[in-house]
DNA sequence: AACTAAAGTGTAATTTTAACACTTCAATAT
DNA sequence: ATATTGAAGTGTTAAAATTACACTTTAGTT
């Protein structure tokens, strides 16, 4: 087996996946709770074994599916949990991923055979091992993007309206913005398209439907274009 | 040895090291010209491999020290890779960092020992397996967070010249800066401490010398100030 | 027909950023 | 001693971006 390199430990590895949804109020948290030790009974990220064929994104992708039934969703390395004893089971290097997912598409019936539950991150409960730390350094992550990159669109449906977009934007930051000023910013990128339809969940006046074009996105962007939002 | 974890199979665990420093000219790198197989004779980072009772940073402590004598510094995770096959050898994931140094603080000795060589991040050779990704990545994360984080500082002398200080961050950036507007905004920060010497190793005039004082700056975030530098 | 509740829209003040050129200083050469 | 040289140091103005702020429109409900 060890070919080239000299016979050192081998190492566990795992994954753990902090999901993210918005629910057009707040931001939450997919998070199960453990019927196995260590930590059973207690909340948790999901998480797996990478395989020994099977690359650490890859395996992050296993994971979100197993649990959402979700595939091709923003799914990005957040950080290696590396410190010997992080799990008090056995010595067990994690790398963390993070994943944005739009809330009304998982499958119910995985998520409840998982025993997972979605936790909003205004209140999240304890968490086994160092789930804690990597849930905020995820949501560090999270705010640190959503402003630079056009990420939160993963959290909202295809097509969305402004006052949802915002929404979003006050749940991510935690802070009331100006719709004025938001819209206008978000326009002035040029970056999504406005539909003819309505939606006319929330309110009787209805709101106007958008949504975000990639395609124009990618073409700015190879101009030198930087996304931003003003939070 | 499993307690409590099924047997999955155990990984191969590395950690790699992108070291940066800065000669007053140009941003370098410490890369290794590898005496292993795989890719004997090639250039490299260097890296190691983390020990079953260390934790990760540790890990990336021992092998910054094994090649430079230096500790303390600034490290910090990057990124892990585990793509299968991105070491020809076996499969290894491998958990990147990179570290700033003070380019004249380093072990020569240590340096020579192992075969390691001071290079141009404008003129990188080729390097062995996923390297090359590693210190683009590395790069463009020196980009972002120079600009948003006094990490910069990390690179210079303990006291350095405003000048010099300009040319780091051209080096990074590639790209010229303004003396004049570069100056008023640094100083504006309030970061730095003036002293009373000048350095006059590279004008006849001489260069008054500045020293960042990391309490003020606590004390400013703790305000919630956030370092900000305009390239 | 009046009411309601959310959607939608523009302007002015302030702050930040970007552009730009001459003076000071001290060592060296004449 | 005087002139020369080359880098250090310093302020102002224009442009752009950000922030603050309030009323009108719409369509369903009463």
């Amino acid at each position: 087996m060890s070919l080239y390199y000299p016979l050192e430990d081998r190492q566990l590895l795992a994954v753990d996946c902090v999901i993210f949804g918005f629910d057009n109020h707040e931001l939450k948290l997919l998070l199960i709770k453990r019927n196995m030790e260590p930590g059973k009974g207690m909340w948790s990220l999901l998480g797996g074994f990478p395989k020994h064929d099977e690359g650490l994104y890859q395996s992050a992708e296993r994971v979100l599916k197993q649990l959402t039934g979700l595939q091709n969703v923003y799914l990005e390395q957040l950080f290696a949990y590396g410190d010997v004893d992080r799990d008090p089971g056995e010595r067990v290097v994690s790398v963390a991923y993070y994943s944005l997912i739009k809330i009304e598409d998982y499958d119910k019936d995985l998520v409840k055979e998982n025993n997972a539950h979605w936790r909003p991150v205004s209140d999240i409960p304890d968490l086994v091992f160092d789930h804690r730390e990597m849930v905020d350094k995820a949501l560090r992550r999270l705010r640190r993007r959503a402003r630079i990159q056009p990420i939160g669109f993963e959290l909202l449906p295809e097509k969305f309206t402004m006052p949802q977009l915002q929404s979003l934007y006050e749940a991510i930051y935690q802070k009331e913005l100006d719709k004025r000023n938001f819209c206008k910013k978000i326009l002035s990128m040029d970056l999504l398209d406005k539909l003819k339809e309505k939606d006319k969940s929330s309110s009787k006046k209805g709101a106007f439907l958008y949504r975000f074009n990639p395609e124009k996105y990618q073409e700015l962007v190879s101009k030198g274009f930087y996304f931003s939002v003003d939070v």
